[in-house]
DNA sequence: CGAATTTAGTTTCATATGAAACTGATTGCA
DNA sequence: TGCAATCAGTTTCATATGAAACTAAATTCG
């Protein structure tokens, strides 16, 4: 059974933007992300794909910069320049693969390190104010859900 | 009782960046975005702003520009933008309030009206093919979890 | 009334983003 | 070998985006 196609009066099926699921998501998570990169730029001067390449680092160090692209679906240009501002605050360290010297090896500076322990339960704090709302169950259904159609998106363009 | 925090092994509270929410969701949504985008960018010239635009105005027609934002949460500069630029293109028809002359009544002409009526089904066949993998039942949890997302969200920063 | 304020929409300007071209290093293979 | 192809990462360039300044119309209120 199949969901029946709601029609306007003139015949056009009817497209409520407000329960079209792609534009719901992108509303939504435009807002979150908007609200964290706000507060990590005021804090601690972080743009966002720069505090995406501090976290997968402090989550995993010694990635090279094309490995931080696999594990973060960031553009390359974007890891680059992010790197780059990185280097510069002196919140990451790099040096060269001895094997392969276009390769580089990133991690966490001391100061990188030590804000990131500021910034994570920030984070995390923030998560739980947005599924407080959520019992458990409702939690892990949400999870899965993503999940499910992380995957199904995926498949659509292989 | 609450989750309890992981530590990693130095005592930093742990981040999976691939399990936190507003993360997945960005991951997520950009994707869905982009691959829509794309498609109507390539068939029809309409970038997003545009589409939504016209979404809205399919739905409703004769609304003024600042009512599109209210309905759509897009940034009135984007707005104005796309209005614009379907005005160039033919796509849409304005007036102007007799009342208040600030004020723009718009529409979509009959071009627009005509690829509106290709891109609906296409919206739903996508959304569809999205949601193809979930079971009535998750559906709708998706649903209400997004919708009761979006309100605490809301609240969050009022 | 009429000056000050507010509102709708546009333009400007500074920043963000990503595709494509580029640089230098490495690898494949005739 | 050595030259073509590939790969890591950077730079360039064209486009996207949004905050703030701006224009013109409408409203408020002394």
């Amino acid at each position: 059974m199949s969901k029946p196609q709601n029609m306007e009066p003139n015949g056009v099926p009817e497209l409520k933007l407000g329960e079209f699921l792609p534009y719901k998501l992108s509303v939504l998570s435009n807002r979150i992300s908007r609200a964290i990169a706000d507060s990590y730029e005021q804090r601690f001067g972080l743009k966002l794909p720069e505090w995406r390449v501090m976290a997968v680092l402090g989550e995993k160090p010694d990635l090279s910069a094309s490995q931080v692209v696999e594990r973060t679906a960031m553009d390359k240009v974007a890891v680059s320049r992010a790197v780059s501002g990185l280097l510069q605050a002196g919140r990451i360290n790099r040096s060269f693969d001895d094997r392969d010297r276009r390769r580089s090896i990133l991690s966490l500076s001391a100061e990188g390190e030590a804000i990131y322990r500021r910034i994570v339960p920030m984070a995390k704090r923030y998560e739980d104010a947005l599924l407080q709302g959520l019992n458990g169950e409702e939690k892990r259904q949400l999870d899965s859900v993503l999940d499910k159609l992380t995957q199904i998106e995926h498949e659509l363009w292989e």
